[in-house]
DNA sequence: TATCGTTATATATTTAAATATATAACGATA
DNA sequence: TATCGTTATATATTTAAATATATAACGATA
């Protein structure tokens, strides 16, 4: 009695089905969890600088993900401000918002898939 | 009349969606491409080292990825013997062989995923 | 027992990506 | 006009991952 390779990977593995999801332009990616979770969090902290250091991301990576965003999208994401009266800080645009719910509402369909394939695996 | 970010992803960036895809198990990925691609090539070519060569991969990663596989599964999937008639080589067993059509069936399925929320942006 | 090309392994080097650091420009406010 | 903390930018350094290189062990065969 041999085993087949589903009891391999799951009796003795206990293995799900996992990936990552994103969109893309042109040659590449172009907007996937990462970006998303900078937004929310420039949403939330009202800066750039604030919101990369939520994320321990350095401030130069954040900086050049949302000019590059800001630079392929047709309508800004992002609406920086340097000077101010506290210095200054980011928005971002009702775009950013739509972008958000979007990519959610994909991911979710997305983590259906992966369960089901998780569960297609057991049975 | 503003633009909806439909019109923005599709219209004006041409966007799609797209993603990757592999099995998992405890912390960390444990199936993915690059892998099946490398039981692929060994199976034709008959060896680790040649199935390297053909992928552009050091033999390095490639022996590494194999024998990382080859501990983590209950069965091993590349049987390899150093010495013999020409030099060695190296062959998958039947479980690799039923990996890797499991995981063109999940690829296939993905893919179709992947087309219908393409498609779906577009409408 | 010499030969073959492979597996198996260690170490050095290269490459790419990221962080770290420094600094100018900004503009509302007191 | 001095101050604030931010944006914007360049450059140096660190880190991680990959390749490159070298070599021993292997075992069937002639």
């Amino acid at each position: 009695m041999t085993k087949s390779i589903k009891d391999i990977l799951i009796k003795d593995l206990n293995a799900r089905v996992n990936g990552s999801l994103w969109l893309e332009v042109g040659d590449g990616h172009f907007f996937g969890p990462g970006p998303v979770e900078l937004l929310e969090r420039i949403a939330e902290t009202g800066s750039i600088s604030n919101a990369a250091k939520e994320m321990k991301m350095s401030y130069k990576k954040a900086w050049e993900l949302i000019n590059r965003l800001n630079a392929q999208m047709a309508t800004p994401v992002v609406i920086p401000q340097a000077g101010g009266e506290k210095g200054g800080g980011s928005i971002i645009t009702s775009e950013a918002i739509e972008l958000i719910k979007y990519h959610r509402l994909l991911r979710k369909r997305f983590a259906d898939f992966l369960e089901k394939e998780t569960k297609r695996l057991k049975f």
